[in-house]
DNA sequence: CAGTTGTTTCAGTGAAGAATGAAGTAGCTA
DNA sequence: TAGCTACTTCATTCTTCACTGAAACAACTG
């Protein structure tokens, strides 16, 4: 198996960093990071050579870095004797991404809920909601019948490499 | 069952505007006007009277209803000697919302696809992308045995109304 | 042909926010 | 202590875009 170009590895990245900033409203440059980080050799990377990698400020990093972080997509790393923090993605980083998905649109589900029940669901005017009401009672039975997440199975080994 | 209030319907409307804004990219404006017709009484309005009632311009109304056409989110009427035109939500509207949510996740699997083809999921740097693949394969699965859509049984009797 | 009504176009405003350079901070080394 | 080096904060620039008022447009009525 040949090693991917640098090209064809930027390209791809940025394949990751439009859908994340078209569906989840990310920043480019996060929707940059996170698709690096989970190509990148090796794993952990440090700001500087991430920065250098997807051409981005130093200052737009470490503003990025903490966004990711902070959302629980990245892990931080230290190693002795060197001050640099390397980050690497966490294995689960894209389920979360698709568990956020799932859950907004429950959201979205209660919302009809609610709104049904302001409107009545049995009247005339009803109609409309009925029928948006349903398909998230389909949503819900989709996800009940469902197997379990493969995450499940993975022990929670991220963070900790004693 | 009492009428819901003016009130507590733009309470409704607005949650529902916050939602698509935040999670499909909406403008605000047109998360009201999806809002208030779900629930509006008549099911059909005019460009005027949804302006009024969500407290938009015009222009706004114009722009923004034609984007939620445009999508297939209303449709449109007429009445005879009148030269308003009525829009209405169509019955399967918040499907189709659904649906593109589902189709979004759908279109991040295949970039991991092809990201793990990049890479290469044997080696040891895969490790991270084929955990993200492998959510996605769940996906696929969970979709799989999915029920059919409840709009299946509906025959799509919206528009016509012979 | 005027007058009325409903709709659309257009140019402009304001706000949000992504990204950056430069200055500042903190920790290690000699 | 002085001097690096890695990182962060700050103030600023720049872009994007929702929203609007005003004017233009189109279709019908008398």
């Amino acid at each position: 198996m040949a090693e991917p170009s640098r090209e064809e590895m930027l390209g791809w990245v940025e394949r990751i960093a439009k859908y994340c900033a078209d569906t989840d409203g990310l920043p480019l440059i996060a929707g940059r990071i996170l698709g690096w980080l989970t190509v990148c050799d090796p794993p952990e990377q440090s700001a500087a050579e991430i920065a250098e990698a997807i051409g981005a400020s130093r200052a737009s990093l470490t503003t990025n870095l903490r966004l990711l972080s902070s959302v629980g997509f990245l892990s931080q790393l230290t190693k002795p004797g060197n001050r640099t923090v390397y980050y690497q993605v966490d294995d689960d980083a894209w389920e979360k991404v698709v568990q956020r998905q799932v859950e907004s649109l429950t959201s979205l589900g209660e919302i009809m809920r609610d709104g049904m029940e302001l409107v009545g669901g049995s009247q005339k005017r009803g109609a409309r909601i009925r029928a948006a009401h349903e398909v998230f009672g389909w949503l819900d039975k989709v996800f009940a019948n469902a197997p379990p997440l493969p995450s499940a199975g993975r022990a929670n080994r991220t963070q900790k490499e004693k």
